[in-house]
DNA sequence: ACGCTTAAGCAACATCTGTCGTTTTACTAT
DNA sequence: ATAGTAAAACGACAGATGTTGCTTAAGCGT
């Protein structure tokens, strides 16, 4: 049964698991997810397969555990906390994309793989909320829609707009979209009645 | 190789198709669906199980296709179209509301099943941003954000928001919610420069 | 009605999966 | 240092997966 994945004591676990993330990572860069079967992994990582039952339910749950780390990491070392100011949200935004842009070109091309990308979007719409929620408990629900709902909402509506970037073929550098997805976010994130929100803050640009 | 779904001529490709979605529907009011397996699938549609092989890649492929047009189905009948405006964009959001609550009392239970849920999230948002896109087409990028970047945004937002509510223990009735998230939601559409969005339109109720 | 095309049925295959029980080894607390 | 605890290795198992080559049969155009 798999044991939470922070709060680990014991080191034999966390370099089991270190094992198998960074296997897979490597694994990724040759093959698509979906070639990749739970022998390949164990087998370099080596570790034997039975053991990566004992933390994992199955190749998928060792992806998510894996993105939901990496993107993690990469919000901490950006120092990203209470991501409900302007800057704050840019800042997220803008490692939503790097993040995109960087797993993508990571040989794993992304044709259709069925349940590969959909895994990854859970993945890091969670971590995004995690960080939005942080900045939100405590504003006041004066709009009647709870903090919840509002990092939820605002969560999916960034990792969406990157992801429609990202596809894009001719898409423009990631600094340049940054602005225009925040002006589509913050009214989400305004929503929330702060202390300072209360006219509509149109941002009309051009 | 599997063709694409809806141009199929052949009555036979529909029909066992037809087998392969209704026989998934049914054990997924007995089972969860990673206890349900390729063989139990074909077995109950009186399938051959090497002929799933030629329609899908794998069960995961079977439960977009089955969800998508669900959906996609619930939408039509409704009558939904050109989801741009208040109105039809307040039915886009109950219409996913209901279509939610459903497949979750559907006996298929929730708990942490890897893959179901992103696909059935990725089935969805893709659903509602081609309603949503038939409303955007014609309106001018005046804010310099793509018809596609704004459709996207707004329907991973709505999901996002529908998928929070949804999950809530002690949640109002969808008819209460959904005038909550269209306020969160309308700002991203009105970014686009249709016709009679200059104003901010608050919608301040309470 | 007839023949061409193509889907579906079928059997068999190597491989991968998830699980179990047992043994060995590594960490923790005292 | 030592005993107790828990993780990892190992071998083996029934079952599921994905693919192949071949046969049967259903749909389509003429």
């Amino acid at each position: 049964m798999p044991i939470s994945d922070c709060e680990v004591r014991d080191p034999r676990i966390k370099r089991t698991r270190q094992l198998l993330q960074s296997a897979l990572r490597t694994l990724m860069q040759n093959k698509s997810f979906e070639e990749i079967s739970v022998q390949d992994i164990t087998e370099t990582a080596t570790v034997n397969r039975a053991t990566f039952y004992d933390h994992y339910t199955d190749k998928y749950a060792l992806l998510e555990a894996l993105v939901a780390g990496s993107f993690q990491m990469l919000l901490e070392e950006r120092a990203i906390r209470y991501g409900t100011c302007p800057s704050a949200a840019g800042a997220i935004i803008l490692a939503t994309c790097d993040f995109l842009t960087q797993s993508h070109s990571n040989g794993a091309d992304c044709q259709r793989q069925s349940a590969f990308e959909p895994l990854v979007e859970a993945a890091i719409t969670t971590a995004i909320r995690r960080v939005l929620m942080e900045g939100l408990k405590d504003a006041s629900p004066s709009s009647g829609i709870s903090p919840e709902m509002i990092a939820t909402t605002a969560s999916w509506a960034i990792y969406g707009a990157v992801k429609e970037w990202s596809k894009t073929s001719g898409r423009p550098p990631a600094e340049e979209v940054v602005p225009l997805i925040l002006q589509l976010v913050l009214p989400i994130l305004q929503s929330a009645g702060s202390v300072e929100s209360q006219h509509a803050t149109p941002v009309a640009q051009s």
